[in-house]
Order: C-alpha cells, then sequence, then structure tokens
DNA sequence: TGAAAAATTGTAAGCGCTTACATTACATTA
DNA sequence: TAATGTAATGTAAGCGCTTACAATTTTTCA
C-alpha cells in the first residue's frame, strides 16, 4: 500500500520540473528555458526535443518561478471597488479585448470598500503580483495618489483623473451638463437629480455639470431638488435607491417637471417608480448601458468599453517604455435620445 | 546627475527584501519570516522591531518569492469564459462575500470562446497560478473532466455537474420545466420557447424541461416554437438576440400564445419587441437578475449569489481538507411570478 | 583546409523567500 | 548549582526558474 502511494506521490503529485525535462531531452536546464521563452539561438532539433519531453511529461513552467528569476510575471492587474456593476463590466470587455491581442495574464483585485483604500492599494502594489496596473473607479485625493508614484510601476487609471500617472476618463461635469441641458432646452425649469452617495466622485462631477446648466439658463440651484434613495449599498448606484428616489421626487409638491438620473440603473428603478404610481416625468439617464436601449432611456453615453480598450493599450505601452510621456486622455459623453425624453407619456401612446 | 539616478535606483526601484529588515533589525531572514508569517516562537521585542523596520522601509513579502519556496500563494482563481455576464456577475458576488471572510487573493483566468476550451483549462492547472480552482459555466464532456481529475488539486464546479469534482449547480431542466409549466397550466397551447445558443449545456437542459412539461400537458413538441435570435455573441444570451427572436416569434402565423424565455436579458429585449410592434403575449424568463423586479418580470429564480458563496466555502473546504468526500450540491429553481405573466397586458392598464 | 565568426549549448549564480535542523538563551527543577 | 527542558534565534539548503558568461560546435569564407 505505501508502494503504491510513493508511486502516485513521484508520477502525480510531484509535476515535472524543468530538470526533469533537462534530464530526459539530454539538454541542459538552460536550453529548456530558452525553448519555452522562445529565444532564439535554440536548434530546431533541440526544440523539437524538448518540447516532446516537456508533452510527454505534461511540462510547464511554473509561474512563480519564473516571476522569482525574471522578476516579472506577465500579469496585469485590474484594482477595482466593486466589480459587479455595470460600468466595471463594460469597461472589462474593452481591457479583455486588447488583452486577447498580447500576451498578459489578467487578475483582478478587489478592494473592499469597508477597509482603507489607500492602504489596500499600497498592499497590493508592494506585493507586487503584476507588471502592470489598471485602477478603475478608485478614486484618492492628490496627495495620496503621489504616494504611490514613489513605487515607481506602470499604472493607468481609468475614471479618474491624477496627473501623475496615465489616465482614460470622461468628463463627467460636461456629461450631466448635458444631459441637464437637454432638459431645460424643453422648458423644463423645476429638473430634479436623481443622485447618490454625495462623497463618490462622479456624483460631485455630475452635480457641477447640473449646476453649470442651471446656471446657463438662470435658474437658481435648489438644494432640495437633489434627491438620494435611502439604500447606498453600491453608492447608491442600484435599481432599488433609483426607485426610492424617484418616489420621493413623485411625491413632493410641486412635482419636479423632469429628472435627471446619475446612472441609467438608477433609472431603471425610477421607471418602474413611475409606472406603479402613474405619475410620469420625462427622465434621463447617465452611460448607456445596453439595457438602456431596450428601456427606451435617454441617456449620456460613456464610452466604457472603448476606455477600457484603450486603458489597456496605454498601460501597456507604458510597461515597454516606461519612460514615454504620461497622457491624459478625456472622452467627451454624448446625448442619446430615446423616448423616456418624450413629453407626455408619447412613448405610450406609440 | 548619475549619482543621483543610482541614489534612486538604489532607495526606490529595488524594494527593500528580508535581508535588508533583517540587516536593520539586527535578527535573522529567519526571524523576519516568522513575523510575516505570524508563527509562533518569535519574542514580542524582535517581532516590534522587524515590524517597525519593515514599516519604515516599504518591506513587503514578494507574493512570487513565497509561492516559490513554500510551494503554496494563497490563491483561489475562477476559470470562466464570460467575464461580462449577469449570471456571473451575481455569482461572483457570492465568491467574494465568502473569500473576504478568509485570507485568500482572488484571481480570475478568462478563457477564450474561440480557443480550445480544455486546453486553456489544462494549461491553467499546469501553470498553477493558484491552490484552488472554481469552475464557473464551463461545460466539458466526462472524458475530458476526468483528465483533469489527474492535476490532483482542489476544483470545484459551478453550473456544472461531475461526479469526480464538487460541484454546485441548479437544476435547469427543472426550472424550465417549472416555467413551461405555469403557462401551460395558465391554458396556452402554443408556448414559445426563446432560446440561445443551442449547443450550450443550459440551454440543452432548459430545452428538456420545456419537454417535460408539454408531455406533462399531452401537447406534442414543435420545434418550430423554438426560437432563436441572430447574434450569437455571448452564446446569444444578450437583449439584442432576445429582441431578434421576440420578433420572429410574434411574426408567426398563427402567432404564439406565450412565451417561456432562456434567460432575464433576452427576456428584456424580448419586452421591447412586444413595445415596439404593439403586440403582446405573456412571457416568463429564467434567472431572476435584480433587473427582472423592476420590470415586472416573471421568471426563474437561480440562487446565484448562494451558489458563489457555498461554492467558495466548499472549495476552502477541500483545499484545507484534500480527502473529504466529493459533493454534489444542485439547487432547485424557483418561480417568482411578477406581471409579465398576467393576461391581455394588465401590466399596462394598471 | 583552417582560422575566425556565428550559432548553439552548458555552467553556475542568483531571484526572495520558507523551513528543517542546529544552536543559543533562558527558565525550571531537584 | 548542575542538569534538563523550552522558547527564541540562526544557518543553510533548497523552491524552479532566468540569464550572464564561458565553452563548445557549426558555419563561413579566404
Amino acid at each position: 500500500m505505501t508502494g503504491a502511494c510513493v508511486f502516485l506521490k513521484n508520477t502525480l503529485d510531484l509535476p515535472a520540473t524543468i530538470y526533469d525535462i533537462a534530464k530526459k531531452a539530454g539538454v541542459s536546464i538552460a536550453t529548456v528555458s530558452r525553448v519555452f521563452n522562445n529565444s532564439a539561438n535554440v536548434s530546431d532539433k533541440a526544440k523539437k526535443k524538448v518540447l516532446a519531453v516537456a508533452d510527454e511529461m505534461g511540462y510547464h513552467p511554473q509561474a512563480f518561478a519564473q516571476g522569482l528569476a525574471s522578476r516579472k510575471n506577465n500579469t496585469v492587474m485590474i484594482v477595482v471597488p466593486v466589480i459587479s456593476n455595470y460600468f466595471f463590466m463594460e469597461v472589462l470587455g474593452g481591457i479583455q479585448d486588447k488583452l486577447s491581442e498580447e500576451n498578459y495574464e489578467l487578475s483582478i483585485f478587489n478592494i473592499s470598500p469597508n477597509k482603507d483604500i489607500q492602504e489596500q492599494v499600497e498592499h497590493v502594489l508592494k506585493r507586487r503580483w503584476a507588471e502592470g496596473y489598471l485602477f478603475i473607479s478608485i478614486h484618492l485625493n492628490d496627495k495620496d495618489w503621489s504616494k504611490l508614484q514613489k513605487y515607481n510601476v506602470p499604472i493607468t487609471l481609468v475614471d479618474e483623473h491624477y496627473e501623475g500617472f496615465d489616465s482614460v476618463s470622461v468628463d463627467n461635469a460636461q456629461g450631466a451638463y448635458r444631459a441637464a441641458k437637454s432638459l431645460f432646452k424643453k422648458g423644463y425649469e423645476r429638473v430634479a437629480m436623481l443622485s447618490a452617495l454625495e462623497t463618490s466622485q462622479p456624483i460631485k462631477d455630475r452635480i457641477v455639470g447640473y449646476k453649470k446648466a442651471l446656471d446657463e439658463f438662470g435658474i437658481a440651484f435648489d438644494k432640495n431638488l437633489v434627491i438620494t434613495g435611502d439604500t447606498m449599498y453600491r453608492d447608491g448606484f442600484t435599481e432599488r435607491a433609483g426607485y426610492e428616489a424617484m418616489i420621493k421626487i413623485l411625491t413632493m409638491d410641486p412635482m419636479p417637471e423632469a429628472c435627471f438620473c446619475a446612472s441609467d440603473i438608477q433609472a431603471v428603478g425610477a421607471l418602474k417608480a413611475m409606472q406603479d404610481t402613474g405619475k410620469q416625468i420625462p427622465i434621463i439617464g447617465y452611460d448607456d448601458i445596453e439595457l438602456a436601449e431596450y428601456m427606451g432611456l435617454s441617456t449620456i453615453r460613456q464610452p466604457m468599453r472603448d476606455m477600457g480598450f484603450f486603458a489597456t493599450q496605454n498601460l501597456i505601452e507604458r510597461m515597454n517604455k516606461p519612460d514615454k510621456a504620461i497622457s491624459q486622455t478625456i472622452y467627451t459623453p454624448e446625448l442619446i435620445t430615446r423616448t423616456s425624453t418624450e413629453v407626455n407619456g408619447k412613448k405610450i401612446d406609440a
């Protein structure tokens, strides 16, 4: 019995190493290594032999040993606070589109919103899991960002902007401005903003844009028109929070004439609230998630997929060329008009 | 200038190693290692000193070196074909809930649907990136699964079932059966199935359930009533595919009386198709994504979050106790009734 | 054909850690 | 106080790979 066990151990538990392959193929470990790194200067004969033996023994270089010896690991790590949301999903799609063209592994680190963000981010960087990092929707102040620079590692920011790193973001204020403006232009004056967690950076920026539009139309800012739901899970970017907020809006007296929602997903909840109460006002969302088209939701389109793609491209460039100039890419979001902003429930009559 | 550069290199580029800390703290590297591994038998004095020095020098053990030396890496890897879909998002939520209680890193490997799946999976296992793997929505035949067993590594299957591994899945046939049955019970006979890529395992299973319900009500199977869209991106589990399929359904003659959709996300597209055409039939979805509630969509609830949570728990147990008995967990999905299955567009009048 | 150049291969020194084992320091007991 | 046990620390041998550099083989061409 024991004998059988030992046998198992040797043939299955312990995977072949570069030494095993070298010995069996009758070459040195250096040659085996070269074969697996596609390095030049290996004879066809040796290469074939090594590959054959490796295949036979089920050998594959071990990521850790490679990483340690070469001090790189061909990994790009995404650092993100909330994985399960639409914005991230779309951005991720773009990242993968790009990464699939390259030979990098992808790893995702999920920052917990309950612990200190800065600390977690530094932890990740210190462990040096990856060669390059994509920070998505991570918002720090300039001082904290600057602290990260000393790690001297390729980082590209997505949905955030800081001068010391490459970044790909959207002009949130501009987007909100366009959304609000489109409503004011239709003649509405009491336009509510269906907001989310006030301390979140996108919300801050979007409120700026909303105010700018107010200014332009000479309408005074009324903070009572900025409404949030009570559920602050996912910073309030949920259907539920949108529903709650819209219920509040619809029961205000006087009722606002129109509504700008901070995200499409909240707008979904808001639409439901209107349906449930039978009251209806024009609303416009933000993001243009795929769903929006199918809900007839007017919205502000953020090129999320493009952002992911471009950020990844940018990161890879920096990994290959650490000294290239830092670039800040800012997309301007676009107004998409659908039925939800049509007057008098036209959409239902159609 | 050069001097400055060298200075920079030494203080910033090259992170401190365990030797630097040991030297500065006046202890051996073994002691430093012990401190960072919370091992017993370190005096408080030494511990404090090491921690202080490490903090000062910004030291953190390097994941690769640890992994190589200890032959483990505290990482759980998710292996999944499509990251950006609702099912995965929810499951992921559950995984993270569990993982946040433990001290494991999370890594995600995205199987490309264009390359050979079996090959990619083996690649991952061979590289030994992680100590345990969660295979989500990866469908192989028994022979291929059995090949993976020889890697002798903890694996838990989610949304798939194979006797050789722990698994957590949902009875898809049962879910589809319940959905279809609920429609037949209302007296509809020509019930269409809005399907997706036929070769996908969940679809196969759901068709089985649909047929079973037909049988039970003595209705003959009509393959013309199993409709898919033309867009096969994401295996046809998209709003667009649902829209396309529903358009087909609504233009059939005679038109089906009701429809069972293979997923909620397709149902969203289907609802839009009904709205656009002005025709309407009762429909029921599948999944119960958060959205469904806000669309008034009747559906079959899969406990996605629970599945992720439980699978992770199961995996961790196996990692700690490799010899424990293999367990197969199969959830039975639940019928959730909302307005989309109410007769005669009641929902719009409401 | 033979020397020099080019291509291929091998040797060996790490990469930054963990950990078995040896050693030392300190506490306990008779 | 010496003998013994225990806690704390150190030493050194890897973990499986990469890669300078050295050694060898092959090719080139006068």
